[in-house]
RNA sequence: CGAGAUAUAGCGCAGUUGGUAGCGCGCCACGUUCGGGACGUGGAGGCCGGGCGUUCGAGUCGCCCUAUCUCGACCA
């Protein structure tokens, strides 16, 4: 029976539905027996340690360490920062109590009333408060500065609605947190690690991302500037992907993290924090999918290569084993992850459907003729075109096709941003547009009123306003007051 | 949290006016197959999401939970 993902990459009717299919087909995740959580399947945690990995490196590039902070967050913490607790109040997950005991009826257990906590425990929806409760003991003196910490951890935020890898109650993520003696050394920091993220996802996951910053209405709540990257999904949803915060000395005036600088004046400490979670995979599915299912950038595929045996008996295949065996070898020792499946539980035609659903970039099947004629016939996942060729120098022509799998990628969703982004100056025409989906840039007035009625009307947001685009001032395109440039508005996720 | 839908075998689904639980895929055994999700024969597998009611009798009717999906509101 063929896997059936609908034809819907190219209609958006019902592409969340197309999405959820290939997400458990696929097998990357599935809903947990927890509201809202999710069970992240092994290959799609391969596919989450890959991205961990390399963001890692990355950190590490850029002079930042790891550390670990608790996953309760004192209720009190939370409501230091004013805007911040407004912001997560809502969906805070709440400890009350420490211990259960056996129900009196005899029928399993219940919290037990006594054990209360004094004072309730938050789950953490993310970790300024915890950290800078810490960073208030680390913090004396600009000598202690800066420092440069990241976290790998889950957060949970109770979110009203879910979707695999998009918005889980539970979610993985990195959460750098930054701590610096001047506004510009931190409002640097923000801005660098922001092309980290641009530079992940673009070089990475192949996915092009639109630099800006938010709006205050789209703002992190307690951040003075939130900067993010910004995706654009095949039915023309956009996807926020990653966001770095310049907090200022909010959260250094909530917890007093004060430090005494070189002319000994006292001051307020400068922070950033910055995120991507387990979002990205969803941003990976959704960007380069197609009806046969996943499509990796090798950059990111838990293995590059799968190569699949056709035989008609066991001595066949067993000279075809021993031929393989020397191309494996050839291929790991360029750095290219192989995956042979010989498996004799399954047939060719099986292998073939199941691993371009699961994505892998390029498929290798060697069989009788193959054997005969020295060749092996290649297959790439993107184009979904094959050939055959010799076996000599089959490892070099794999490197040389992984690098042009990955540059396609992005070459075919960077086309298709391009076709889905368009300039408008009138309202009525942006009304119109906007259900082509896609990105729009148009002008506006830079308040909230007008953002407000634009979402109100529309159900597009202004997704940034973007860092590295044309600057000409102009009118809104609703109230025609004056603008300073063009912002990007879409429909998101 | 509002509106709608759904919940039956591992997965996808039937199940008539209420009367002993079905199909396809998958799984197990054997045989034939193997260059794009093979076929035959035999077999295993279900407290019909949970609870309470109506009834001689409930997968089916009623009420209450719970979970999932879609659409809103909220959000990374």
């Amino acid at each position: 029976m063929a896997v059936e993902i609908k034809e819907l990459t190219s209609r958006s009717d019902n592409y969340a539905q197309w999405y959820n299919d290939l997400v458990l087909k696929a097998d990357l995740a599935e809903n947990s027996a927890v509201r809202g959580c999710m069970v992240i399947k092994p290959y799609g945690y391969a596919i989450w340690e890959k991205i961990q990995r390399q963001l890692d490196d990355m950190f590490k590039e850029t002079g930042h360490v790891n550390a670990y902070f608790p996953l309760f967050i004192p209720k009190s913490f939370l409501s230091r920062e004013a805007n911040h607790v407004e912001g997560f109040a809502k969906e805070c997950a709440v400890v009350t109590h420490y211990r259960l005991k056996n129900d009196p009826s005899g029928k399993g257990v219940v919290v037990d009333p006594e054990a209360r906590l004094e004072e309730e425990l938050i789950v953490r929806p993310t970790s300024e408060t915890i950290i800078w409760s810490t960073y208030k003991n680390w913090i004396q003196s600009y000598r202690d500065l800066p420092i440069l910490c990241n976290q790998w951890a889950n957060v949970v935020r109770w979110e009203m609605r879910t979707r695999l890898f998009l918005r889980t109650a539970e979610f993985l993520w990195q959460e750098g947190h930054t701590a610096h003696a001047t506004r510009d050394e931190a409002e640097e920091e923000t801005r660098r690690m922001l092309n980290v993220y641009a530079d992940f996802v673009e070089n990475y996951m192949a996915v092009p991302v639109l630099k800006g910053v938010k709006t205050a209405s789209e703002r992190f709540a307690g951040a003075v500037d939130t900067y993010c990257i910004e995706a654009l999904m095949q039915d023309g949803k956009a996807l926020q992907a990653g966001t770095s915060h310049f907090l200022g000395q909010n959260f250094a005036k909530a917890f007093d993290v004060q430090f005494l600088d070189k002319e000994g004046k006292r001051d307020y400490v400068w922070a950033t924090s910055w995120g991507v979670s387990t979002r990205l995979m969803g941003a990976l599915i959704m960007a380069h999918s197609d009806d046969n299912g996943l499509v990796l950038p090798p950059n990111l595929a838990p293995f590059h290569i799968v190569i699949i045996p056709i035989y008609k008996n066991d001595e066949q295949l067993a000279l075809i084993n021993v031929r393989i065996e020397s191309i494996v070898d050839e291929l790991k020792s360029l750095g290219v992850s192989v995956k042979y499946d010989n498996s004799q539980n399954k047939k060719p035609g099986w292998k073939f459907a199941e691993y371009e659903l699961k994505g892998v970039p390029v498929r290798l099947a060697m069989g009788g003729r193959d054997m005969e004629n020295d060749t092996i016939e290649i297959a790439r996942r993107d184009t979904l075109t094959k050939e055959t060729v010799s076996i000599d120098g089959i490892g070099a022509r794999i490197k040389i096709l992984l690098a042009d799998i990955q540059k396609n990628i992005y070459q075919k969703a960077l086309n298709f941003r391009a076709s889905k982004t368009i300039t408008v100056e009138t309202y009525d025409e942006f009304k119109q547009k906007i259900e082509d989906g896609g990105f729009i840039f148009a002008h506006w007035d830079g308040t909230p009123e007008t953002e407000a009625l634009i979402k109100e009307e529309t159900k597009a947001t202004i997704r940034c306003i973007p860092l590295d685009s044309d600057t000409t001032p102009g009118r809104c395109m609703v109230t025609g007051k004056p603008s300073v440039q063009r912002v990007v508005f879409a429909r998101s996720y």
